[in-house]
DNA sequence: GGTACTAATCGGCATCCATCGATATGAGAA
DNA sequence: TTCTCATATCGATGGATGCCGATTAGTACC
């Protein structure tokens, strides 16, 4: 048994720590608020998306919202700006590479 | 206040539907032990991989990675099919876009 | 300082999830 | 049919997760 075990492993595979920070994101990606929170602030392209416009279309407290933003900010999907009273986000270049062939 | 609420929305976003899937997607991608998975079915690209020859990578009961291979399938990132007592997989075309940056 | 507003954090709760061992199913071999 | 092997399913469990209301922190303005 297992003959096909053998067989060789040609592709690159990446590091555990690498496929652990990829397995992060994919997981931050991975409920549809935040997908939907990740595409909303993709739209605000010109400038950045606060909190305060990210709530009202999401039906959850804002507690959540922020959340669920720390979450992808944590994720390394997000990157949190503070202007004045307001919070930005923006995409980093992995959200951008993850949402390519989405948006 | 959300004086920047008014922006226009012109990206296109998906439908509830189309959005739910791909959440669920990214969420069966969402953890190191499936992504693993994933990218080592996708090394066996000449034929398939069957679930004895995945299981010892993964140092989890068989139960474990039977149940993880059913998400990924039920995701629709994998196809079984059956051959003589064996189970084969292999990824589809979403799991491939989902995955071409990476492999 | 005091007020108003935005956002983050905390505590709690219900649900979901990854994992296991044990068992059942199903297909080939004897 | 009986045995063996590969896989799926079941039940249980500890831990993670999404959500909320309430509170705290930080900023701007008066």
């Amino acid at each position: 048994m297992y003959a096909s075990a053998m067989t060789a492993r040609l592709v690159l595979r990446p590091s555990p720590k690498k496929l652990a920070r990829l397995a992060g994101q994919y997981k931050a990606l991975g409920d549809p608020t935040r997908l939907s929170l990740m595409l909303t602030v993709e739209s605000c392209s010109e400038d950045a998306a606060c909190i305060c416009e990210l709530t009202p279309d999401t039906n959850l407290a804002q507690s959540t919202v922020s959340h669920h933003m720390k979450i992808l900010v944590d994720a390394g999907l997000l990157t949190r700006t503070q202007r004045g009273k307001w919070a930005f986000f923006a995409l980093t270049d992995d959200a951008a590479a993850l949402l390519r062939n989405f948006i």
